[in-house]
RNA sequence: GUGGGCGUAGCUCAGUUGGUAGAGUCCCGGAUUGUGAUUCCGGUUGUCGUGGGUUCGAGCCCCAUCGUCCACCCCA
């Protein structure tokens, strides 16, 4: 084997499914659920399109996206995330004018990054985004959708909610500059990486992880003693709406998300299970995204989760998935009724509903056939040899648990199968 | 981008101070010509990640490289 998968990319095979499939499915229903309609937008973007929403500054932008020139020397780039292109796409189509507008997404996104677990070059986001709507209530929406999703994978006692408010872009841009004002007076204390974050990304240093910076850190000025009394209001009456809706949060000050957009509120689901990637969701208010790409002032907020991380965690809670087991598995023995099997397939997939049925289609003697009806996961299997041919019936046999071997004619057999189906 | 652990059969792994590669599982066939999952018998598993070096001789030692995992960075 020459060709392999580019690093960081990897395959889902038949038997990782089961989980994708019963993931995405209840993701769908959920947020059907709540009113939440799916927007599927384009892989591939304008690389401006990821400059002007996300920042030319992060590292997201400057070291992590799949950026290149296409035939005509257009640079193009693979979505790093999905909320740039939602917003220009609602933009395209003139979305944002009929009031409040829910939309969802689920998808590979694309990022140049030293894999890790639970982190990878092309990964998976399910997010929701609703335009249109300022004020915290709709914030509070969107974190009981969550909190009620991870009560339907029951993970609920596993993950935790964390948040924060950034103020105002006025309040943060205030506050940076005493952030700034004070980490360059202790210049000398800082980390490697802390002195290149107070260029470019400042509010960042508040999250380091290095323990010689904490005293540093506990002591600077905080974002909370800097907000304007409109954002102040605003995360306050966040926290009572949280508290009447009974979900659970801690307020975590040293929470700032790496994308420019954020303004207000910013939150995040954190987990302990996934080492360094504890982070399942996370999301926030971007009120100025959507003017910064060339749309008319409108509140907007969402979140966003990984989904490699969030079956990492269903994996190690909940054991992997199993799927779907097949009903029946049609064994042909002889020529005559292997010629017949797909006809008779065809008969019974049309009386029975919902019915999954394999045939045979490799030949082989009994044995063999009723190995592989067995492998199949099979509740039966169904016989048809020149015996059942001359007669129109089905020798069928229970391959799991007791019950013996019968004759039944078509329409019994397709009785047995109705009955069979009706039980999943 | 930085630092570290690990790469042997499809999968899980063993392989002694350097002497030319094994087990379990899986798959295929038979015992049982129309009956699986159990049992017994037989059979195929391979660029020892890749390339170079040292050596009479390398899965084992050295160098490089790729992949993977962990941490940093960043983020979901």
């Amino acid at each position: 084997m020459n060709i392999k998968s580019l690093r960081g990319m990897h395959d889902i095979l038949p038997t990782d499914s089961p989980s994708w499939q019963q993931l995405e499915q209840r993701l769908r229903d959920l947020l059907q659920a709540y009113g939440y309609a799916e927007m599927r937008t384009p892989l591939l973007e304008r690389t401006d399109l990821f400059c002007r929403s996300i920042g030319d500054a992060t590292d997201i932008v400057e070291k992590e996206m799949y950026a290149f020139p296409d035939r005509h020397g257009e640079s193009i780039a693979l979505r790093p995330e999905n909320t740039a292109s939602c917003v220009r796409a609602a933009l395209q189509h003139g979305l944002m004018r009929s009031g409040a507008l829910r939309i969802w997404y689920m998808g590979p996104m694309f990022r140049y990054e030293r894999p890790q677990k639970g982190r990878y070059r092309q990964f998976h986001q399910v997010g929701a985004e609703v335009y249109g709507v300022a004020g915290p209530v709709v914030e509070v929406e969107l974190m009981l959708l969550t909190a009620r999703l991870w009560r339907a994978l029951g993970i609920d006692h596993a993950v935790r909610l964390e948040i924060n408010t950034l103020g105002t872009d006025v309040d943060r841009a205030a506050y940076r500059e005493k952030l700034v004002a004070y980490f360059t007076e202790h210049q000398d204390q800082l980390d490697e990486d802390s002195q290149r974050r107070l260029g470019t990304n400042p509010l960042r240093i508040l999250d380091s992880k290095n323990p010689d910076l904490q005293s540093l850190i506990e002591a600077a000025p905080k974002l909370r003693d800097n907000l304007s009394e409109e954002s102040a209001e605003h995360f306050e009456q966040l926290q009572q709406g949280l508290k009447a809706a009974k979900v659970e949060f801690t307020i975590n000050p040293r929470l700032v998300r790496g994308l420019d957009y954020y303004s207000h509120t910013v939150f995040e689901w954190v987990t302990d299970h996934l080492g360094a990637q504890g982070t399942v969701c996370a999301g926030g208010r971007y009120d100025g995204l959507v003017t910064q790409l060339g749309g008319p002032e409108t509140p907007a907020v969402g979140w966003a989760m990984g989904m490699e991380r969030l079956l990492v965690l269903l994996e190690e809670l909940n054991g992997s998935v199993e799927a779907v087991p097949t009903h029946a598995y049609l064994v042909a023995m002889g020529g005559e009724a292997q010629a017949a099997a797909l006809a008779l397939s065809e008969r019974l997939r049309d009386a029975v509903p919902g019915l999954r049925l394999v045939s045979n289609v490799a030949g082989g003697n009994a044995k063999a056939q009723f190995k592989r009806a067995d492998r199949s996961g099979a509740t039966v299997a169904l016989v048809v040899g020149e015996q059942e041919l001359s007669d129109g019936s089905f020798s069928v046999k229970p391959l799991r648990g007791d019950g013996e071997q019968q004759s039944l004619s078509f329409a019994q057999t397709v009785d047995y199968l109705i009955e069979l189906t009706e039980k999943d």
